[in-house]
DNA sequence: TTTTTTATGGGGGTTTTCCCCAATATTTAT
DNA sequence: ATAAATATTGGGGAAAACCCCCATAAAAAA
């Protein structure tokens, strides 16, 4: 008997992946959350054999979750359910120590294969997240960390501000910092994440679910 | 015993869906789709009693899906299940032919309730979505017609060519018209659309799913 | 047919954004 | 510990965006 705990924020969803789970598999669920911090707590103190996590949760997303259970609970494999396609967050996820990571849109037997093989200690990948991390294996030239593409702690802070509209001028004032170090800035971010203008860096927000 | 159809684009909530509904209620579901084209042509051939369809599908999304399936199959009752929050959405979405609003972190007796309400002809909100209804009822100052928010045919023109990040000049030369009639409609729609900024514009479009 | 709206542009200004360059900090690597 | 790289802070200047005002012709609505 497999021992899973489920951490996505969207209770139906969750429930349906119980139903999906007792149904097909021989595995107990022995826990759930809708955020990630009571996830972290649940999960050290009841060490299941396979966490599920998504990657949007509130109090505590999905990365940190990863990183964190899989430094304080080692044993617990860690089945990423998403659907995120972006490649930052595969790559970021399997850094961070997830051992599975599995699209939405994939078929129910899928998940039942992925939680079977992660609980005999091996790793299971999606056809496309497979993909992504041999691409990633073949040319390493790239330090795709993050979804921000190598932003600052400054520049990804500047950075939300500008997308959700406030003027450099205003971001100014709640930083303490001159409008000009903020242009400054806001011409950096344009240059790191490859766009030109105030309209395609909030698109690109847009697309990598980034706007408030 | 109630006949539901089932829109979404992620196979394995479709599956979890199916199972909990399956587990909980007297319905039958008749029928599938990961995108929308597929649901319409379904839904018009099938005429379920509930169809349950989420916003962002491929091919065609859930928005235009409502409209169609309302206008060529208005027995089929429709329940919109996202979780997608913003008062747009909702508003859109009952003015299209919704007959339920859900979110995907409501419990999963609420999604059986709503479909036993819909089939009884009756509709069915949660508890948020009602809010944005009510509020949106009890001051119906705004023509809340279409997304663009009575922008005139070249006014939306601009407006597409400007939240692609297209600057004021290139669009004159696409458009053969000088700067300054494109500087003018520009002002217009921010003042329309009630944004203050490319930012907020882009912003705007974004939750509005009106970027390419 | 008259009236209203739309599309077109200009004048003239302020503000914001974008693109150079440069001086300190701070971190990272050797 | 020292050198190298990066982060954070700024200025100057040019371009773009924003905000008023205005006017004329064309199209749509009354």
């Amino acid at each position: 008997m497999i021992t899973v705990y489920l951490a996505d924020d969207h209770n139906i969803v969750r429930q349906g992946l119980v139903s999906l789970l007792k149904s097909y598999a021989n595995c107990q669920i022995v826990g759930e959350a809708a955020d990630g911090l009571k996830a972290l707590k649940d999960i050290v103190e009841l060490k299941p054999d396979v966490a599920i996590v998504d990657i949007t949760m509130p109090k505590m997303n999905g990365m940190e979750l990863v990183k964190q259970v899989h430094t304080k609970c080692p044993e617990t494999k860690l089945l990423v359910l998403t659907m995120h396609e972006e490649e930052e967050y595969v790559i970021h996820m399997v850094k961070a120590g997830a051992s599975g990571y599995l699209l939405k849109d994939s078929a129910g037997e899928e998940l039942i294969d992925a939680v079977k093989t992660l609980a005999q200690g091996k790793s299971y990948f999606s056809q496309y997240a497979a993909q992504v991390l041999a691409s990633q294996y073949s040319n390493p030239q790239q330090a795709w960390d993050d979804p921000y593409k190598g932003l600052t702690k400054r520049e990804r802070q500047i950075f939300h501000l500008v997308i959700d509209g406030i003027t450099t001028k205003k971001i100014a004032e709640m930083l303490y910092i001159s409008a000009k170090t903020v242009e400054n800035h806001r011409g950096k971010i344009l240059d790191k994440l490859k766009v030109s203008n105030t309209a395609e860096l909030v698109k690109y927000a847009a697309k990598n679910n980034l706007l408030i």
